[in-house]
DNA sequence: TGATACTATATCGGTATATGATATAACAAA
DNA sequence: TTTGTTATATCATATACCGATATAGTATCA
């Protein structure tokens, strides 16, 4: 039966599989990251390198994202990237989790009477 | 003007500051966190003594909680914690930020065709 | 052409955080 | 008296973050 999505996603991990619905490659990433990140008037998430980079190994070994070979168009030196299937089920856990935090956040402010 | 409170917090801390709306000592607010994290059917969130212990230190010296000096009720062991109005406001801040998250997420999800 | 800026990937090293294990000790109940 | 719970605290290790740095291709334009 159930498999258990222990799971539990970085903000930079999960800016970075918010940011991947499209094919994108490390540098565009980052960017990528800063803009859906301002978006709601909220000062932007910034993304250094050496955060991206790690991370996109990281996400690669756990299997969330995986190196899109085209062999078509080949670049030579973007390598992009896209969500697996256990990628998008990893977010949606991830999105869940988070909800519920912002809830028991919420509720907490609320009950100061 | 502004005064920008640029602190994040963990998820720790976050659930600490969310288990202090009424005054708690340590070992009661590991409890509370488990309640409240598990309310909404997720896994509850396990906060152990050295995660626990460490970012009460930390939270006091940000001056985000205070230690609760009361002299009718002292208790020896127990030293129960409040949020000062600084913990309030980052608390505030915060639940912002990961709806912010929450929503930029759910954002990805919904845009997958 | 040569200078400046941007794109792009990658690693080093210091710092911050998380957390299981462990220690200590009081109290409760069986 | 021994088992379980309450309660605070630290150590050691692992993991993560992130500024700085390195390297190099591409673009603009003066």
């Amino acid at each position: 039966m159930g498999k258990k999505n222990l799971i539990k996603l970085t903000d930079a991990a999960f800016y970075i599989l918010s940011a991947l619905g499209k094919p994108l490659h490390g540098y565009a990433i980052m960017k990528r990251v800063e803009e859906i990140s301002s978006e709601g008037g909220m000062p932007e998430f910034k993304l250094g390198p050496a955060t991206l980079y790690t991370n996109l190994t990281k996400l690669v070994e756990q299997k969330l994202i995986q190196q899109l070979e085209d062999v078509e168009q080949s670049d030579e030196r973007r390598k992009p990237y896209v969500l697996t299937e256990l990628g998008w089920e990893v977010l949606a856990d991830e999105v869940k989790r988070r909800a519920e935090m912002v809830r028991v956040g919420q509720a907490a402010l609320d009950e100061r009477g």
